[in-house]
DNA sequence: CAAGTGCCTTTATC
DNA sequence: AGATAAAGGCACT
């Protein structure tokens, strides 16, 4: 099936599956592969048109984030020389629409873990618990179910190399099934509501809350402050906080919560409504020019 | 090559 | 409130 896409409406697969917000898209050759829900997509972008298998245009649509106005988006984000550079270096980059249950897990796996060793771990989560799927003589694994993680013991999610994560999400998928959770509620809710009905799960903190909001629940207002985005805000923006918050934030590794609060809601005022995507836009810019 | 550092942090404890 | 430590293991230097 193909999508046309408009030429006032810019979309670049490559950066939007490169840039580190879902774990699980591997390029092989021309096409993207990825599961999504219960079937393996394969995409490809050619110019403005988008050919993919196995889904409708309808989900493809949703899950890539075409519906919204990304010329608006980025013009409204726009509000200084960095924050345009990034937007002119990446321009096409969308946020997704993830499945909420496996950006979740994600996120819990990605705390304190660099994405190389988050796909690994997806990578063998999906291989012990999810259902084999195949195409184009490709093996693939579902995304296992929170029935299915629920029932898994600590010792086999470690062997996942989950590490002390196991726990967090071993309790976090047995919430859910107790309580029947369904995430189709969350997107109902405000951002802040949504924020902390996820922060009651075992092992999701401000930061991995937030990026479920971002990647998941097309909240675009939330603002995740990682590592890098700590590092990004304190070193161009630095004139927006007390001179003595940026040297003590500076000099550490992690941040308090009241520290976290601070760059996140200067992330949300300072960029709009649309504060998720200036994230995204920086948070890909600082790592693809400090790895030179 | 060994040892140290860092990783899209959260939680428990003081 | 805020500081501090602990929690896999792997890639990179």
């Amino acid at each position: 099936m193909k999508i046309a896409l408009s030429t006032s409406n810019p979309f670049n697969l490559d950066f939007t599956l490169c840039c580190g917000q879902a774990f699980r898209w591997e390029k092989r050759g021309e096409w993207w592969y990825g599961v999504v829900s219960d079937k393996v997509l394969k995409i490809q972008q050619k110019g403005r048109g988008l050919e993919f298998e196995n889904a409708s245009a309808d989900f493809i649509k949703n899950y890539f984030g075409l519906n919204e106005d990304l010329t608006k988006i980025l013009s409204q984000i726009g509000k200084d020389e960095i924050i345009r550079k990034a937007v002119k270096e990446f321009k096409g980059l969308r946020i997704l629409r993830q499945d909420p249950w496996e950006c979740l897990i994600s996120y819990i796996c990605a705390t304190y873990k660099n994405i190389k060793a988050v796909k690994q771990m997806l990578t063998a989560l999906c291989r012990k618990f999810g259902d084999k799927l195949e195409l184009d003589s490709y093996s693939f694994y579902t995304f296992p179910s929170p029935e299915k993680l629920a029932k898994a013991t600590i010792v086999e999610l470690a062997s996942c190399g989950l590490g002390y994560r196991a726990e967090y999400i071993s309790k976090t998928a047995k919430e859910i099934c107790k309580t029947g959770f369904d995430f189709k509620c969350l997107r109902k809710l405000s951002c802040k509501e949504a924020r902390n009905k996820l922060l009651t799960f075992p092992g999701v903190g401000l930061k991995v809350a937030d990026c479920v909001l971002l990647f998941s629940l097309g909240k675009l207002e939330a603002f995740p402050v990682d590592v890098w985005i700590k590092r990004v805000i304190l070193k161009y923006y630095a004139t927006h906080f007390p001179q003595d918050f940026v040297n003590k934030v500076s000099n550490k590794k992690g941040l308090t919560k009241s520290e976290y609060e601070k760059i996140n809601s200067f992330g949300r005022n300072y960029f709009g409504e649309y504060a998720g995507y200036a994230q995204e836009y920086l948070y890909h810019y600082e790592r693809t020019h400090s790895l030179d």
